[in-house]
DNA sequence: GATGAATGAGGCTTCATTCAT
DNA sequence: TATGAATGAAGCCTCATTCAT
C-alpha cells in the first residue's frame, strides 16, 4: 500500500471513530454529518470525499468494529484451553468492549431502521459470524460435556442479550470494578450453561 | 369529569395508541405525526389539540406502556403463588412486551436519544420502579431461600437484559414460538438465580 | 367538484404558471423551487404540499400546456373546410403559442435529460399526440391530393421545427407584425408540401 | 510559439474535446468538471491551470464548434457551383452538425441559459456570422434567379430552425440513414426558396 | 504542471409546528 | 374541535472552485 493511500485510509478511520461516537451518543437518525466532520474540525462537504453518502459511512463503522472484535476472540478460540476457559475469556472481551468501547459497540445493536437491502445483508453476515465464535465454543462444550444444555443457540442469545445490557447501566464510579464485572458475569453466564 | 372530558380523554388515548403503533413499526424518528394521525383518520393538525408536540404524545406513550406493564406485573406479584412461579410469569410478560411492544420498549431501553432533559426524570423514575419489582421478587426468593446468588442486582440486569435483546433477533416466522421462548428463558433465568 | 378542490386545482395551477415562466427563462437546472415559490410571494417547503417533488412539478407544467394546445388545434380539424385551410389554421394558432405564450410552451421543446424514464414515456406521448393532429391533416391533404409529399413525417417535423424557431428572434418591436408572420409561414410551409 | 506553448495549447484543445463529448452527452448542467477530466486521465484541479472556470471553458468549446462549422461552410461557399449547389452542401453540413454536436448546437440556441452576460455577447456574434452564410447564398440565389423569394431573412430562419428541430427527434436507430435525411431536408428546404 | 484534499454555497426535500377559519 | 395550508428550520448531497504541495 503506498503512502497516500495509507494516508487515506487512516483518515477514513478517524471520520468512521468520529461517526462511532456521535451516532452513539445521539443515535442513527439524530447524527448529523455536519456534527460528524465537526468533531475533526472539517466541514461536511468533505465527509463525502471519502464515503459516498450518509449510510456508507455508517455501514463501514459497523464492518470496523465487527472485523476488529472478531479477530479478538478468534485469538482465545485458537489458544489451547478447555471450552470453558474459552468461553470466560470471550465473555470477558465481550464485556470490556461493551464497556470501554462502548459507543464503538452499540452500533452493531440495532442496524435495521438503518440501512437499506443492500448494506443490512453484509452487516448481518458479519454480525452472525460474530455470534458464530460464541456458537462454535458453546457447541464444542457440550461435546466434550463440559455444557449440557439443549438449546445452545438461545444459551448464546442470553449471553451476549446480558451482556450487551451492561452499558445501559454501567457506571465506572459504581461500586464493582470492571474485573468483578466480568468475574461475576461469567460465573453466571457459566450457570446457564452447565 | 364531565362528559366532554370523557370524550376528549378517549381521543388521547386513540391517539397514544396509534401512535404506539407506528413508534413499534418505525421507530421515534421514523413515526410521523401525519401517519400518527393518518392512523385515526384524522390530520396531523388536529394531534396538536391534544398533544403539545411530537415528543409530549411519545412521551405519554411510553408512559401508557410501562404503567400497564407495572400493573401487569403487579398482579403475579400479588398473587398467592411462590417467588419462583411469580418471577416466571413475571419473565413471560417481559418477554411478549418486548417483542410486541418493540419499539416502544426501545424508547425505555434508551431514553436519552428520544427525550429531552425534562421529560428524561419521570421516564427513568418509571423505569427504576418496573426494574424494582424483579428485584422485590428476587430478593424475597433469597430470603425464603429459593434463589441463592450473592449479587442480586446483577443478577436482575442479566435478566432485563437478555430479555431485551430477544427483539434484536426474534423473528415471528423463526422455529420457535412465543411460547416456547418464555419456557425456555424462564428456565434458563432460574439457572442463573439458583 | 368540491369548492375546495377546485381552490386546490386553482393553487396547483398557478404555482404550474409560475414555475412554466422560470423554467423558460432559466431552464430546468437553474430553476430552484424557491423561486419557483417566491414568484407566488410562498417559501418553497409549500411546493411541496402541492407536488411530490421538482420533477413532479415540471411534469404536470408540460401536462397542462400540451392538453390545451390540443384541445384547441382539435377545434380547427374538426371544422368545415379544406385541410389546406386547416392547417393554415394550426399554423397560425400554433405560432400564436409559440411566441405569446413563448414561456408555457417552449417547455415542450426538451424533454429529455429532465425527467426519469417514468414520467418521460407519458410526456412522449402526449407530443406524439400534438403532432399527430398535424400528420392527420397532411395525410388527408395527401389523399385529397391538395399536397403531394412523400415524407409526410419529416415534413411534419419541418413545420413544427421551423415554427418552435420562431421564439429565438421574434421581437415584439421587429418589421413584422404576429399576423404577418402567421401568413408568411403558412405561405412558405405550403409551398414544402405542395 | 515556443514548445511549451504549444503544449499547452494542444492539452487545452483536449480537454475542449473531452468537454465537447461530455457536454454533448449530458448537456451543461450536468456535465461535471470531473468527468470531463476523467476522459482525459486528468483530475478536476488540473482544468483550472488551462480554463478560468467552467464557462470559460464552456465558451472555448462553443467558440471552436462555430469556428470549425463557420470554416466548413466557407469551403462551400467558395467552390465554384451555383447557388443551390452550395446550399444543398451547406444544409448537410448543418444537419451533420446538428445531430452530432446535438448538444453543443444546444448551447448555440440557447445561449442565455448558459452564459453570462460577458460571454454572450461574442458568442451572438459568431452566432450571427454564421446565420450569415447562408443569407448571402439565399441572396445571392435571389440575385440570379435561382431563388425567387420575398422574405430571405425568415426563409433563412425557417431552414436553420426545421434543421435545429432534428436534434429532437432523430434516432440513430431509426428507418432513416443521415444520408437520406439530408437529402430529403435539402428538397424540401429547396421547395421553400424556390 | 498536476493533484489530492478541502471547502462552501446552494439546491432538494422532509416534517414538526402554527394558525386562521 | 378539526383542518387545510403554510412555514421554516434542518438535513443530505453535489459540485465548482481553491490551494498547498
Amino acid at each position: 500500500m503506498k503512502l497516500s493511500e495509507k494516508k487515506i485510509q487512516k483518515k477514513k478511520e478517524d471520520i468512521i471513530l468520529s461517526a462511532v461516537k456521535i451516532v452513539n451518543e445521539k443515535g442513527y437518525q439524530k447524527a448529523t454529518m455536519e456534527e460528524i466532520a465537526a468533531e475533526l474540525l472539517m466541514t461536511k462537504g468533505s465527509l463525502y470525499y471519502y464515503f459516498k453518502n450518509k449510510e456508507d459511512l455508517i455501514f463501514q463503522c459497523h464492518e470496523m468494529v465487527l472485523v476488529q472484535a472478531i479477530e479478538e476472540l478468534q485469538q482465545y478460540i485458537n489458544a489451547k484451553q478447555s471450552n470453558e476457559e474459552k468461553l470466560r475469556e470471550m465473555i470477558k472481551t465481550h464485556i470490556q468492549y461493551a464497556i470501554e468501547k462502548k459507543e464503538t459497540f452499540n452500533m452493531i445493536i440495532k442496524p435495521d431502521q438503518t440501512f437499506s437491502e443492500d448494506q443490512l445483508n453484509p452487516i448481518l453476515l458479519k454480525r452472525n459470524e460474530y455470534a458464530g465464535l460464541f456458537d462454535q465454543v458453546i457447541l464444542a462444550g457440550i461435546k466434550t460435556a463440559e455444557f449440557t444444555i439443549d438449546e445452545p443457540k438461545i444459551a448464546r442469545m442470553i449471553l451476549l442479550g446480558s451482556m450487551n445490557w451492561i452499558q445501559q447501566w454501567y457506571n465506572p464510579f459504581g461500586s464493582k470494578t470492571i474485573e468483578e464485572l466480568q468475574q461475576i458475569y461469567a460465573d453466571y453466564m457459566l450457570k446457564v450453561l452447565k
